[in-house]
DNA sequence: CCATGCTTTGACCCGACGGTCAAAAAATCG
DNA sequence: CGATTTTTTGACCGTCGGGTCAAAGCATGG
């Protein structure tokens, strides 16, 4: 079909040089046909525009409501959340990485759609957090600023992840996930609780370092102890 | 000084609309001068787009020299990173969103300029996540994934902070330490980590319950590894 | 009050862009 | 093949935007 060939060579056009960077003529020459001829498929450069995101972002309003039914504790619901997110952002970088950096080129109703869908998506997740602060999952906080931290995580892959890269979308939505939901600092509290993605191999490994390392910790502590009695400053 | 005055609305009407959206004849009427007059400012579109973005970044290079001394151990140095980060865009919010939206319509050098300042930023980063995880202090985890995923978290502010908000900049920024540090899920265990609160003691407990941990953990996996031979999926 | 230099004007040029259209070219079909 | 419809062309229009420039305004100070 050449209208989707179309919308689909003005889509990389807009991604690589902005909205306003990219003229009919430049698209006409990416598909092989005339200017003119653009005009066979789209009314005018707003309805082009309409027909590149338009089509992905009922798409995605439809999406998101079907990943989100909300099965499962908080945990499991924000592991799920994270998950959608990143595979969707992934899955359609081009569209993502120019809804965020253009936003202000779009015709307005397009705009209005797409906030309308962040908003959305951002209050899905308020929705998770708030659940398990109340169910005594998670710890009390800042529910507005979480949400935009989370999303701000998942969102920002539009701007550097490599399809080609050595991570998978899954794998890196479960590293984002663990970082969420234990932090950086190393506890020595139960077992993890994040999917089936752990190797027994790996989770090994792991495990034998870590012994390593805190020795090694605990060795280089115990003159320090020796000195002072009580807890340092 | 009028030239100031011009960077500053050229800089405001360029967040507002993005770099193409705005035409010199916009920027002469909002200060009040003739598109002509602006010329004798700016040698052309490009140069004024230099003078707007140039500064700020090398000011930007300057500061985060000085904000990431590394002074303290990893985890007041990730502390200190987000800090500055955050304060960094939420200070200079315009800039910020607009070198991230339109990136692509920066003139190349300015664009270079600007993608050096991240990947510098994005090494500094690495680095300290590095070094807390070498001291034990940090879970051992993808290194690129959680820098990307920190940088993001700040970078998005420029999408959604507002000056006038129920939160400053600093209390978000505290917050956001909080979570990469401890995560959502809650724990009941005793003394927080963070901050410098921490004294010898604890810590050799702390390192002590770990390799207890660590040990038995060790144990239950070794019939499984005499199982499969290779990583798990 | 004139001379000097900084600042601003406003008309102008040119190329690019969105958009139009009659006519040609292809495709479809009886 | 011939008729009809779909697709494509290429020339053309009006506008807008970047950039130029001679001339006018406006200070400043001798």
């Amino acid at each position: 079909m050449v209208r989707d060939e179309v919308v689909r060579s003005a889509t990389r056009l807009f991604k690589e040089r902005g909205i306003r960077g990219v003229s009919l003529q430049d698209i006409a020459d990416e598909v092989g046909l005339t200017k003119g001829a653009l005009y066979h498929y789209f009314s005018n450069r707003d309805d082009l525009l309409r027909q590149v995101f338009g089509d992905w972002i009922t798409q995605e309003f439809e999406s998101l409501r079907e990943h989100t039914s909300g099965s499962g504790g908080p945990t499991a619901q924000l592991r799920d959340y994270v998950r959608y997110h990143v595979s969707s952002v992934t899955q359609n970088i081009d569209l993502y990485s120019l809804s965020f950096s253009s936003e202000a080129e779009l015709p307005p109703d397009v705009r209005a759609e797409f906030r309308q869908l962040k908003r959305r998506s951002d209050s899905v997740l308020k929705a998770i957090l708030r659940e398990g602060v109340a169910a005594g999952d998670f710890e009390p906080r800042d529910e507005k600023v979480m949400a935009f931290a989370i999303d701000g995580m998942c969102n920002w892959l539009s701007q550097w992840y490599a399809p080609d890269g050595p991570k998978t979308a899954a794998q890196i939505a479960d590293d984002f996930v663990e970082l969420l939901l234990r932090g950086l600092v190393r506890h020595d509290d139960g077992p993890t609780d994040s999917g089936p993605a752990h190797g027994a191999v790996a989770t090994a490994e792991y495990h034998a370092r870590a012994i390593r390392f805190h020795s090694e910790r605990l060795e280089q502590l115990l003159p320090t102890l020796a000195d002072r009695g009580g807890a340092g400053a």
